[in-house]
DNA sequence: GTGGTCTAGACCACC
DNA sequence: GTGGTCTAGACCACT
């Protein structure tokens, strides 16, 4: 019961594995919920839960680390990056631009993204 | 400026193309700005535009077809099938409930999130 | 009422149109049901009843005549040809050993084939 | 002789080759030739055994997948499905039924039915 | 003109 | 080695 974020691969999304689960572990550090330094699963063990092969998930890790977001030391596993992680408010206010394009495009106007996003908050 | 809604391929996304494609279409239908009855592009067309194969193309309408998203008829060309689009307030309301989820999960509060909405509309 | 066989074409069917027609009166005619000398419906009203295009009801009455099934006389409709019925008797020959062909593909003896065919007939 | 069934493509037929080859396939496994967890030959093993493109039994063996007869995995290679093969005796009469249906469309009577299966039996 | 398919060779992802 | 996809050009079926 160490309350590891699920990761998951859905086999009928075309979307190759590795990438699938690139995008879950870069939004996860981006977010900060994988905090600076913090420790990917082992390689074997994250292999063995989803039912992947080790390469698969060592593509995956090796993607991160060139994208700098994750550092692999030697004999020491793979963790968070320290200077990488975003400020959570950068990040806020890229989803809420995204989510108003996405509602805009829906034919939606200011007031009833506003009533909608209301709605979702409860009160 | 009455162009039809932008399609792009991203090339540098390991999702291939006829999925790509598939899924913006599908969201353009659900999302009911394509309405039931409009025409797609034809697939010459669309391919020629992207600087995709046509068969790339006919591989996207022939899964959206079976989805039951699109009608195509030889020699007539493809369509939006009937009474498949769901209400745009349902569609705005997931959308919603998608953004709070996610901006949650960066861990801001209410007060964050209905701020960062009122930022990006402006006024 | 006139009682005309139904011809059916299924769009769902990768088969050419043309093609499903061809075999449907190429049966009909083998098997007698349509005797030498009678007339085919018109190209038009046949392409109108069934939803296709009057070229490709033309094709399919080409391909018969090719094949010596059909004689088409000039303002004289289509009709099927005399020679080319062949006796019941080898037909139904060659239906049943078709089928019988197919039961033993499914592990069925001759006893099993028998007894099949008898519980259809009834009694 | 332990060789695997035959797959023919008929390049005369105007149905489309990767039809063709679906429906023998499809038929073998409700047959029951092809039982649960059978595998099925390499995608370009088949290929070249037919003289078709890749691309073209990869599209068969996805028809096949999408309506759950197969399944597919990358690196793995494509089995039957379990679970999906209906009972010999099922089937069996299904092609009974169908056969009689055909031969009194021929006019033939109960008892030259039986009398034409007698004669293929060979007693 | 519009959708559907085929080929041939190539590259990718996965085990 | 096994499945999955892409391209480029070609031919077919249909309206």
């Amino acid at each position: 019961m160490t309350d590891r974020p699920t990761l998951t691969v859905d086999t009928d999304d075309p979307t190759p594995p590795y990438e699938q689960l690139r995008r879950q572990l870069a939004d996860l550090i981006e977010y900060g919920v994988l905090a600076p330094d913090d420790r990917l699963p082992p390689l074997r063990q994250l292999a063995a839960d989803l039912g992947l092969a080790v390469g698969t998930v060592a593509r995956t890790y090796r993607e991160l680390e060139s994208a700098g977001l994750v550092v692999s030391r030697r004999g020491g596993g793979t963790r968070v990056a320290a200077a990488r992680s975003r400020p959570p408010a950068a990040v806020l206010h890229e989803r809420a631009a995204a989510f108003v394009r996405d509602a805009r495009l829906l034919g939606a106007d200011d007031e009833q993204i506003r009533a909608a996003v209301a709605a979702v908050l409860g009160t």
